[in-house]
DNA sequence: CGCATTTGATTTCATCCTGAAACAAAAGAA
DNA sequence: TTCTTTTGTTTCAGGATGAAATCAAATGCG
């Protein structure tokens, strides 16, 4: 199938319209993108012709003349999934092609299965949420760097029996339809920046603070991965007598506080006790100079904050007001994660999404209509499977 | 002028064919891009009409069949001009628009001038070695952090007089057409990267070591400038107990080294004496760092090493044999400049083409062979002025 | 109730651009 | 001179768009 560039920039800016609203009309369409009627016409049929859009009723008229027929897209059984394997839990999320919220899931990860097992467990459980839908794209976020090319995964201490290509391989064999791999902070920072805090926004940079550490990089538009998708691992650098990671992960944190003689359950536990002070004093200072030298290296327009820690990390940094003395012309926004723990899935899902779409050569910028709507739908449960559908 | 999507890439093939060879036909032109002779006949026309492109006499044939006429480049008497403004040299680079050199310069950069005096030594400079030409562009790269949308220029210890607005709006006033101004080290990678040690790549980083630091990315074919221009100061983040630039730019070596009691010229003396020991220890392990930093950053393809002090660190990494034990799967290259000092006057002109075909929606995405080319018309001289034409 | 008005969607038509193929032009070879 | 070969142009069909005319359907007014 080919087809000249302009019609595909026609259908995609028709397209976009019908996934940022929820209800759109020929001329309304043909109004916001600039296009004459006589094209959104052509390349509507087009799209419902493929079964990507749909024609509803005629909409309720608010005044004279024609009833103008609602459009929307189509797909009500075609589903996409995102996914956020955690080094403790993982969450689950099934939409449809529009993004309407199927089902969800927050289960706990079993940490010390095989990867044979594992991947059962993984595609055991989007099957069972995706029930008689049809699924087309599962997105995955997991713990460790994903080459891009190759799907192999490296350096993930919280989950190693994802490491390799035996983990993804098994996955994506076993799941109907197209599955993708990326890192958990780099599909957290695409959901933060498709709904949450750095919506909009061109250019973002996320340090998720977890068990592990890591920085995912969006600039102008597009995350950054790197040729063997190890931009961001910003753990590793040194940092004082060991690396970033070693002093302000929560591993990390928990280490160094029990070597000084305390006994802690968590990172967040530290936090709330306020001791050992050395350790909160250093995690502090290593965040400060990991700001810094993102803000050197990508001049970003706003810093997200996300991973459990990261709450109790924001209220040290407004005390130590270091925002204030920043001698940047125009410094980075700081920000906290607003989509909080379920951020991984969301923007797996939406990563599923531009996966979706991309096969129809469709190119998907602003998925944060569609996020938006999506996040409505999901309450504080912890999960949710549909009845089975007849 | 309102013209097509299609129609700009065709104008924009046929033209980078020009550029990139230095004969070419309408024949040639078709079978290289891929367009049919019939477009490239259509858009070879408008493009002769529009004074960008000449018919030169009929090519000699080599076989039977009508000759061929040659195309290429016109505006012999259109120039353009790249300046690499240093702290204490500066370099003039004059060519016309197919980049054919007319003329160039080193001098000594009058570091004691006011802001006016120095913008009026630059712009008669260049004046003065555009002759009877007509300068259409001229890019002018000089040691500071320029925001690309203001032009304003941030953080030149070593010449701080061009700070501000001042220095770059009183030259743009004075020469002819458009001026624009960048990050010297960034104008420097541009040249690496389309005629020097990063030739082709994709992603390069870029590390100068003059009298400052400075480090310059360019990142899937794009420099990364950010939004203030400041990416790639890493100089300012803290090292040991100083910043990076107080330990390994050539200002900060020379400083610490006199702390120590010797007496010392600049930093290449030091690296021919092989003393103070410390400090050259300091300055390799500083530039470890700085080059782990970047691989975790951007994972470029190369890390071109350049600046004056360049050629003798990189022997020292390579007694450290450090990229041996490098943990990463695919480590970038190291390389140093090939084309040394004249890398950012060089690449200033490759910013000022780019610039002067942009204004005819022209997008000229390699301009490697005009840069090869225009490097082997450069021999070693100082300067070289055109005899005044008639 | 009939008809003008208004708004939505489609159809028609002029325009623009491309590529394939026919055609014209020019040079060398037999 | 005539044929062959290569270059460049012209012609024509095929897509695609936008403006405008046209068709379609709903409201409101006399």
């Amino acid at each position: 199938m080919e087809s000249s560039d302009a019609r595909l920039a026609n259908r995609a800016a028709v397209l976009n319209e019908l996934l940022s609203r929820d209800t759109a009309t020929r001329v309304t369409i043909a109004v916001r993108t600039g296009l004459s009627k006589a094209t959104v016409s052509r390349v509507t049929d087009d799209l419902i012709q493929e079964g990507l859009v749909r024609e509803n009723g005629p909409l309720p008229g608010s005044g004279p003349g024609r009833q103008a027929l609602a459009l929307s897209i189509a797909g009500e059984d075609k589903y996409v999934c995102g996914v956020d394997l955690g080094g403790s839990n993982t969450r689950f999320l099934v939409t449809d092609v529009a993004g309407r919220v199927r089902a969800w899931a927050r289960e706990a990860t079993p940490r010390t299965a095989t990867t044979a097992e594992t991947a059962r467990w993984l595609t055991d459980r989007v099957t069972a949420l995706v029930g008689s839908g049809e699924l087309h794209v599962t997105a995955i976020g997991l713990p460790g760097a994903v080459h891009p090319i190759t799907q192999s995964v490296r350096t993930v201490p919280n989950l190693p029996q994802v490491a390799g290509t035996a983990f993804t391989e098994t996955v994506a064999a076993a799941l109907p339809g197209t599955t993708i791999f990326d890192n958990d902070a780099n599909v957290a920072l695409l959901g933060e920046v498709t709904a949450g805090a750095a919506r909009g926004r061109g250019t973002a940079v996320m340090i998720s603070i977890g068990t592990g550490l890591g920085a995912s990089v969006y600039l102008d538009g597009r995350l950054l991965t790197g040729r063997t998708g190890a931009v961001g691992e910003f753990g590793v650098l040194p940092y004082a007598d060991g690396t970033l990671e070693s002093v302000m992960s929560g591993a990390g944190m928990v280490d160094r506080a029990r070597r000084l003689g305390f006994e802690v359950r968590d990172a967040v536990q530290i936090f709330d006790r306020g001791e050992p002070q050395a350790v909160l004093r250093d995690a502090t200072a290593a965040l400060l100079s990991m700001v810094t030298t993102l803000k050197v290296a990508y001049e970003p327009e706003v810093v997200v904050l996300g991973g459990g820690v990261a709450p109790r990390l924001a209220a040290r940094l407004d005390a130590l007001s270091w925002l204030l003395d920043d001698p940047t012309p125009e410094p980075p926004e700081i920000a906290l994660s607003t989509l909080g723990d379920p951020a991984g899935a969301i923007g797996a899902l939406v990563a599923a999404l531009h996966c979706h779409y991309r096969a129809f050569d469709i190119h998907t910028p602003d998925l944060g209509g569609v996020a938006t709507t999506l996040l409505r739908s999901l309450p504080g449960e912890e999960s949710h499977v549909p009845a089975p559908s007849a």
